[in-house]
DNA sequence: GTGAAAGCGCTAACAA
DNA sequence: TTGTTAGCGCTTTCAC
């Protein structure tokens, strides 16, 4: 900036005006300096202007695994909205580490990110307290973090399966199988328990031999499937937590042509050409990175408190053109 | 820092040791200094540590969609590689807006990020010349960048699509459909020479009445292939060159249960329980973000000249468990 | 409307 | 092993 200046014969202060558009400058310098800037190649350094203004001009969003499609989906909304503010997005996994979400949560600060958004892998961010108190807001996403006061923008996993389930029951399915991963991920042990609530507002109680936890992939959901459709007693039902699991379910019950009628938590890709038609506990992935980055947007701007967001979810058809 | 240093009685330079852990520091001062620093609640300023030291430790992704799961995908390849090396990715996306990309790969830059990995939305990337120049690296990721010597990290689409097709016309089909998107776009292109390359090789010539392109939604390919199986000579096969286009040939397919044979490009999730064989031209999309990452740092370490990596696809089998 | 000087928070270079 | 000084590239403050 300093040879700009020297070339377009003008003072530092005068190319810093032009470079930020800012008012009161000569239209003749304006030209001036913009040709030396162009003759030069300047570039200016966004660094060392956030430095200097303290301005902060990227959010962090730290999710806990960037394989997942869900996560790049909300992350896609959130930086859209980002760039709509000028802002930019710096993105991170924890791959569900607790060590590295802490690293790498505390390195974004660090980089003096404008906010947070932030998946827990752990059960405790108490550690971001000084951040949030130096003003780098954090919100939630997905899963409420501990130790900290923090917006957190859920979904409504127990009322979303509390409703499948209640409508299967509706059906008349009395043998309704439970598909889930592991019931220390929040969302798991949330939509377990909107299972649960639905049976036993129905006076029912389920078997718990249907219930099959820790499937972290589709094949081990199908081998769980498969089990079970060979028992002595085999469901009339099956829910599935999460898009692995009813893929996996699916693998077992399409080829065999079996008689269970599938509920599952979460769309998918493709969902439509099924064969048979299944029902799908959907919400907006979209909407909840909108929510959360304006959500995160909003504290930024100082807005004060911390709210809690629960998306609405609605069962939905998906496949079936065969029937 | 000042206060840091003020509290434990030493040096600034002391405290800087201390944070970044470098040798031939007394162990009685390392302890003082990290009790200030945690009782100061201090936290060091990534930002003023870049600008002064010139190191920059972060690299930028510029998608040209961050709505389609395979950018995203190649993005967390990109962000673990990064990781690994204490860099983190800044993510933007063009939309597959020329301008957008130019804003956005010029904001990059003046963010200090160590260097670019882009996927083009416009024909000519010169505008990067100088950032180039002046040290920032710039690889392309799936398409090809104009007006700008950098790596390129590509699929083989012509050869896949060929291979697809060589396998059609050997099995005798003769009427082969194409549906695909713009052909404006790079891997578009590719792909339907690859389709053409494989009939001039057999010595046939395609019905240009069954390629049909444009189509930017499985809705659009669902509707372009009922009109195919609609017409009075309707196609033996269908070749899609991606995969929105193979989910909606098969939304036409699949309820009529029409005598078509299914290749498509590009894998998807589900297609394992399609009730039906098909052939995927298939590749490795996080392989795809591991060599953009790895040609970066490697060009970011001072490595010279330009290559161009063609990934190699494979023909699989997905689906058909139902027959 | 324009410019000079100070300083954001840190690290490099050099000195002790 | 520790400290001092200068300065990264920019913006702020305030004077003109």
């Amino acid at each position: 900036m300093v040879d700009v200046a020297a070339d377009a014969g003008v003072s530092l202060k005068t190319v810093s005006r032009v470079i930020n558009g800012q008012p009161n400058v000569d239209a003749a310098l304006i030209e001036r300096v913009n040709a030396s800037i162009a003759r030069l190649g300047f570039h200016r350094n966004a660094l060392a202007a956030s430095l200097r203004s303290g301005s902060r001009d990227t959010i962090g969003f730290l999710a806990a695994d960037l394989s997942n499609t869900f996560y790049m989906t909300v992350a896609a909304a959130v930086s859209t909205v980002a760039i709509g503010r000028g802002m930019q997005v710096i993105m991170a996994s924890s791959e569900e580490d607790a060590r590295a979400e802490r690293t790498l949560a505390l390195d974004l600060c660090q980089r003096r990110v404008g906010g947070l958004i932030l998946v827990p892998a752990g059960e405790d961010q108490s550690y971001l307290a000084g951040e949030v108190a130096a003003g780098t807001p954090v919100v939630f996403l997905d899963r409420p973090g501990g130790g900290l006061e923090a917006d957190a923008v859920l979904i409504d996993n127990r009322g979303g399966a509390h409703a499948a389930v209640a409508e299967l029951l509706r059906y008349g399915h009395e043998r309704i199988a439970l598909l889930f991963d592991s019931p220390s991920i929040f969302t798991m042990a949330e939509r377990r328990q909107g299972f649960l609530d639905a049976f036993a507002e129905a006076g029912r109680i389920p078997d718990p031999a249907l219930l099959v936890s820790d499937l972290h992939t589709p094949a081990a959901a199908r081998d769980a499937m498969e089990r079970l459709l060979e028992a002595e007693h085999p469901p009339t039902a099956v829910f599935c937590a999460n898009n692995r699991s009813t893929i996996g379910a699916l693998e077992a019950i399409l080829p065999r042509d079996a008689e269970v009628a599938v509920t599952g938590f979460d769309d998918f890709e493709l969902a439509q050409v099924l064969p048979r038609r299944i029902r799908i506990v959907d919400y907006d992935t979209d909407r909840m990175g909108t929510v959360a980055a304006e959500t995160l947007f909003a504290r930024i701007d100082g807005s004060a408190g911390s709210s809690r967001f629960l998306l609405p979810t609605r069962l939905v058809d998906r496949g079936g053109y065969g029937r």
